[in-house]
DNA sequence: CCAAAAGTGTTTCACGTACACCCATGC
DNA sequence: GCATGGGTGTACGTGAAACACTTTTGG
């Protein structure tokens, strides 16, 4: 069976650059590829968008097809039609971003016979395509829009510490916070919900677990609120 | 002659929010259709996508098809691929927004037949496909971003006084603004060249004349300076 | 009792905001 | 000379930034 058309048309893909944190640093899911072109070496997951399905919905079928994550945050990052992005023929791509709690979603092993893996953002291997400016434009609006978004609690577990939040910033920001400082700022914005729970298994005096009270940015969001770090 | 694929192919088309400014509002840059769907109704300029064409050369190419307009400041917005945006197919639309100085491009013909003219951003028709929801992710865009990037420039001539950016700032954020610290602002961040000119003819003092220093700018900004109003 | 991180306030300085009058020009 | 917008300075308050010690807990 084949299809015809008019005119030539572009082949159309969905990539995703999908963001973890851990302890360390910033991790990123890359796959590694079983077909030519690029044959082993290691990719962005994406894949073919179908006919009856909308673009972020392709990313999400990738996604689990290939990592097995799912319901995850997810936004349309840019879309790239350079000519010879691909050796095989035109094929223009629509970018996302992901942003995953490690936490929740351990380690993957994809469904398929694919390799999949985690990787340091300041350690990663050539990709294939142009996967590494993509990689690069998806950091980029990571580290602008988490300053001004409350996207930053997508990474992190649905209970954390005021630390953990704080080293979120530091990491994805790259640069080190005055703790104090950053403790009145966070809690001056009235958006967290202080449980009655502390962390467990530490050597150490245990911190308090907060949670996001996404209802209450909302509400605050509608009367003019705006966060910023 | 027709092109075959083993599997189903979405077309892709580019749409662009024209934007200019005038001493009242806003402007958008419409073009009215002559062919169906949607013939006779108002729509964004734009058209499909050719194979040997990057998305920004396909804008650039229907912008001055349709409009005439050449030389503008463009950016990617977003890609749109719902389902059932356009009756005939599945249609997936790359939308760029474009900036234009008005007095430098002054309303213009279109080359080929169809109609073209500016609406002013309260006074809209009804538009084709989903192009009213495109025009909103647009004016949101620019919004936002004219705050935090020297964008608003584009929308200006060449030389303009303190008091037509001031305007621009107004009215592209729906308020109105003090003039002292405005121009406080706004000289403070030195990326203005004060020129030797003044308005003309005018009906009372003329305003002094200034230049938006890009090459200031940009060195500025490896510096670590930040743009913002 | 020691190590490790949690938790907590105050002072200083920069910047945003509010606000009103005189000046230059064209008609 | 009058109408119209151009151009200018100060006082106040808020919020960002710098900064160090005590407390709690587990081993």
């Amino acid at each position: 069976m084949s299809y015809s058309y008019e005119y030539p048309r572009a082949a159309l893909t969905v990539d995703c650059v999908v963001f973890g944190l851990d302890e360390e640093d910033l991790k990123i899911l890359l796959i590694q590829r079983d077909l030519a072109p690029f044959e082993g070496q290691w990719a962005l997951p994406g894949g073919f968008v179908q006919l009856e399905e909308t673009l972020e919905e392709a990313a999400r079928r990738e996604l689990q097809e290939e990592t097995g994550i799912e319901k995850v945050y997810l936004e349309q990052l840019y879309t790239i039609g350079d000519l010879d992005r691909d050796p095989r023929e035109r094929v223009v791509t629509v970018a996302y971003y992901a942003l995953v709690k490690l936490t929740d979603h351990k380690v993957q092993a994809a469904t398929d016979a694919r390799n999949v893996a985690w990787f340091g953002i300041d350690d990663l291997p050539s990709l294939a395509f142009d996967h590494e400016t993509i990689l690069d434009m998806a950091y980029e609006r990571l580290r602008g829009k988490v300053r001004y978004q409350p996207i930053g609690f997508e990474l992190l577990p649905t209970k954390f510490t005021l630390r953990q939040i704080q080293h979120l910033y530091e990491v994805v920001l790259d640069r080190s916070l005055d703790k104090r400082n950053f403790r009145k700022k966070i809690l001056s914005m009235d958006i967290l919900i202080e449980l009655d729970e502390v962390e467990t298994d530490v050597a150490h005096r245990a911190a308090r677990l907060y949670k996001f009270d996404r209802r209450k940015y909302q509400r605050l969001t509608k009367q003019g609120f705006n966060f910023e770090i």
